[in-house]
DNA sequence: CTAAATACCCAGAACTTCTAGGTACGCCAG
DNA sequence: CTGGCGTACCTAGAAGTTCTGGGTATTTAG
């Protein structure tokens, strides 16, 4: 769609992943739930999309993980991001406001000629 | 991702592709030109998602199209809005706001707990 | 014990988009 | 007239993400 954007469309899970984790260490349903609550419930993660993308995410290094405990004594993988994690959001959030910007200089168009 | 708007990633191209017919017909070459005029070269449409998209939209309904000429006598697809087009765009882009509004919640926020 | 919430995970399908090609016409330069 | 360029259309196959719909296990409440 874009050459200097190709994974945005498809980017933006990641994006809102990495972000969630810049004020901390999450595990993957937390990561969910703190989406939800951020957005009113306007984005809704489904766990099938989540949770490759966490996989996806940590095999390119830029999230990393530790298995932990919940505070009901469960298990759960804390995920927290990498250095790489953070050129990695600041590159998504760039692009995300360019093609956001691109795309209002489209819409903002009237029916004018 | 989101459950109000489930083609939202996806769809952003058809989006474009309805608010650029908006102003008037346009062949497929066209949309392309037009998008990449707009937005100063920030949206380059591959011919390959273009006209597959264009397919698409056809056999939704949303768009329509004539065989005419060009300026250079050379045969073209005309392309145009369907009232159900019209009645799309305005969805579209309905939902394409509230999804940009709910990825700004989430990134504005800045490293605070 | 059962139900519900928490928390993890996967396989397969569905869908877009991209890569990389192909066809054809008109025009201009050589 | 031949070659190249820009216009204008189209397609097959691959790649990639996301969703559907399942599954496991634990704790707490009834």
């Amino acid at each position: 769609m874009s050459r200097d954007t190709p994974e945005l469309l498809k980017g933006t899970l990641d994006l809102l992943i990495l972000k969630t984790l810049e004020s901390g260490s999450l595990h993957g349903y937390g990561i969910a739930r703190a989406l939800e609550q951020k957005t009113g419930q306007a984005l809704q993660i489904e766990e099938g999309s989540l949770y490759p993308a966490l996989y996806r995410m940590t095999s390119r290094g830029w999230i990393d993980f530790e298995w932990g405990l919940s505070a009901n004594n469960r298990k759960k993988k804390s995920y927290c991001l990498t250095s790489k994690g953070e050129k990695r959001l600041r590159v998504q959030q760039a692009q995300w406001t360019e093609f956001i910007e691109a795309v209002a200089l489209v819409l903002e168009e009237g029916t004018a000629t």
